[in-house]
This record gives structure tokens, C-alpha cells and sequence, in this order.
DNA sequence: CGCGTTAATTATCTTTTGTTAACGCCGCTC
DNA sequence: GAGCGGCGTTAACAAAAGATAATTAACGCG
């Protein structure tokens, strides 16, 4: 990969960095290519993995004692992951992480980048913002549970994120908005003869 | 109020802080109380208000097109309470948050307390905590809702927080678990004959 | 080509929830 | 103390979702 892509990547990310740093955590920065169904983070892992998504979709997904998976997140280009147990809360991931497509990432290890920038400003923003983007994004996500039916909430899904239909199976967009795939195949039946609003 | 009980108030918030700093956001910060009913945060409003909760029971709120009103978040003692639309996304509020008990607070203007700590690390780093612990809190609700069933949720409700059981209305608990009250009250009877878990 | 696998749909039945309305209880007001 | 309103419960019915299983279609592979 270009070291350009990484530096605009980085300079992105933390508007106002010093040349010497960025330096350092670019030559930190690996690409990866992770292939369709390949494990990025798997359950008990402690990883301290950070991705940059350029290309390709992954998914967060758990698994219950009665062995019914359920899909918590996906993650998509332009977006980062990372196991938030391991990261934000430092505990072993309760969550398996895999690519559902060829998937490009910028990867670093987040305890190095931590280290190389601690006490920096530019840092501290850059580590707040994204923080905060997540945050925003889960309270709006609680929401749709609240306030929203399972029907509502695949509407809004597909009006959001229309090439999620393509890109992901039925199946576990049916987990992600917490009904059954049964029960997803239904609300789709449903919406062809009234496909009002 | 005393100055002691902010000062202590603020050093656990941003450990470190200069005392010169400290004294501005003390001087800024107000007691507030709130009898039970009385609205703190109206939804269209775009409030700065930061308030850290003393004593009390706040219940954030939303009323759709229906008339149907829908608890989004409660705040208890201990907590931090402000409008996320507000301070975070800067945009009106889309929720009404109110009093539920008589509740004491400690009121700052986030704006101010933004502008005065400016690029002073501490603050950055009392900030990212803030949020952090506000995704860590908003995560775990996202997970409620797509890994366990309604009955699940309202067993580890009372199981987390029991006192809630007699403080807030079962109806504005029940909205809070994405159900009815009518359905709540069914659980309930099904939890008394079935107390196993 | 047939075989096994997987995903999506469909069917059947059960369980749960939503909706609406009625009832009793309690606290409040006049 | 009579009347009133809000709340939790219950009932009755409709709608939706869960559980399970069968069916179909698409696909890769030997």
C-alpha cells in the first residue's frame, strides 16, 4: 500500500498531527486483506486491534447457550472496528468479529498508537470524536428498539442502508433488528402488498 | 450549597485540574432543585445544560405522531444528565427529560465549562471518560434488546436496579423495555408462578 | 448429472404481544 | 364523603412473532 493512503487516512483522522508522530504510527499501520467468512476477532480474544474499513463488510456476531447466533453489529467501508470489550472496557471480546465479503482494512495496534500519542491534544480529540460518533450511533440505534416495531425498524434499515439487502443474509439482518429470519421473511411479505411510507 | 461539595464533586470528575480552572467551573456550577413533575429539558429546546444528579429520578421521554409517549433513558443518582441531541450532536432536543422525584442537581452550562477547560488536557480526558462510559452504558442496551426477549429485560432490570420497581411507574418502565404496559403486567404474573433464574 | 449444503420461504401450531375496554384501587379535591 | 383521574390489572380479541418442520431454489463439487 501507499504510505499516501495511510497519511491521508491518519490526517483525517487527527486533524493537526505532528509530522514526527504521524510518522510513527504509520510505519505502525499494516494493511490486510481478510477473505469472505475469515475470523478477525474471536470470542475471548483480548485484541487490541484497530481497522480502518476501506473496503468490505464485517459483522460482530455472539452466540447463546442454546447455540442461536445473533448478529450485534456490521461494519462497512469507511467505518472503523474494533472490539469494544477489548478496547473501551480492556476485558476479553464477548463477541466473534468475521468478514462477510473480501474485506481491505488499515490495521494498528491500538496500545501502541495509545502510547506514541498519549497526553497529545490532537489525540485526545481525535480518541473523543470517534468516541462520540459511536455513542450517537448507538442511542440512535436504542431508539429504533424503543420507539420502533420489528416492521418499523426493517423499513428504516432498508432506507438507511439499502445494499446491506445484497450485501447480507437475511438471516442476520433478521438478528440485527432482533426478530427471527422467520419472522423477517414475514415482515417482507408483508411490505410487497403494502408497500406504503 | 457548599463550595466543598462541588470542589469534590469536580476534582472527581477532572483529576488533575488546575486550581485556577477549578475555581471558574465552580463558580459556574448551581444547585438546582426540581419537585417531582417539573420539566427540566423540553423537547425542541437546545439546552447546554449539564447536570450532575445529587438526589432524584429523571425520565427522558418521546411522544410520536400518535400521541404515544415512549421513555427513552432514566437517570438516577450519581448519574450525569443532559440533552445528547444538545450537547453532543448540537441540534434541538427531541426528548422531554423531567423530574420523576424531587431531585437535586448540580447545573453547569456545557458551553462554558467547554470554553474555559479549551484544550486543557484534563478536561479532553474527563470528556472522553464521560463518553466513553456513556457508550460503554448504550452498547450493553443495544445488546438487551437483540440478544434477549422482553421477559429477559425486565428480569435483569429488576435484578440490576430493583429499586426502580418503586420509584418510576410501571407503565414508563415498560416503554423503557420497548413493551406496553399492558404486556409488562403480564410478565409480571408470569415471573410470580415461573420465579425461576 | 446427482448429491449435499445453505438460505429463504411457507405452513402449522403455540406463545407472546398489541389493542381496546372494563374494573377495582388509591389518592386527591371540593 | 362523593366525585374524579390515574394506574395497574384483567379480559377478549386481533395481530404478530417464536418454534419447528417441510419445501423450494441456488450453488458448489465430485
Amino acid at each position: 500500500m501507499l504510505d499516501s493512503e495511510k497519511t491521508a487516512f491518519y490526517l483525517g483522522l487527527f486533524k493537526g498531527i505532528a509530522p514526527e508522530d504521524l510518522l510513527k504510527v504509520i510505519h505502525a499501520t499494516q494493511q490486510r486483506v481478510l477473505e469472505p467468512g475469515e475470523i478477525y476477532i474471536r470470542e475471548g480474544e483480548n485484541s487490541p486491534r484497530l481497522g480502518y474499513i476501506k473496503e468490505g463488510l464485517i459483522r460482530s456476531y455472539h452466540v447463546n447457550e442454546k447455540g442461536m447466533e445473533s448478529t450485534v453489529l456490521l461494519r462497512w467501508e469507511e467505518q472503523i472496528v474494533a472490539s469494544y470489550d477489548s478496547i473501551l472496557m480492556q476485558r476479553p471480546s464477548r463477541f466473534t468479529y468475521h468478514a462477510l465479503e473480501k474485506t481491505t482494512l488499515l490495521e494498528v495496534n491500538y496500545h501502541l498508537v495509545e502510547q506514541q500519542l498519549e497526553n497529545k491534544p490532537v489525540f485526545e480529540k481525535a480518541r473523543y470524536h470517534f468516541v462520540l460518533d459511536m455513542l450517537a450511533q448507538s442511542l440512535e440505534r436504542i431508539e429504533t428498539f424503543v420507539l420502533l416495531t420489528p416492521e418499523e425498524r426493517y423499513r428504516q434499515l432498508i432506507k438507511d442502508k439499502p445494499d446491506l439487502l445484497q450485501r447480507v443474509p437475511d438471516k442476520h439482518l433478521a438478528t440485527l433488528l432482533g426478530i427471527t429470519p422467520v419472522s423477517l421473511s414475514r415482515i417482507r411479505k408483508r411490505i410487497q402488498s403494502k408497500p406504503s411510507r
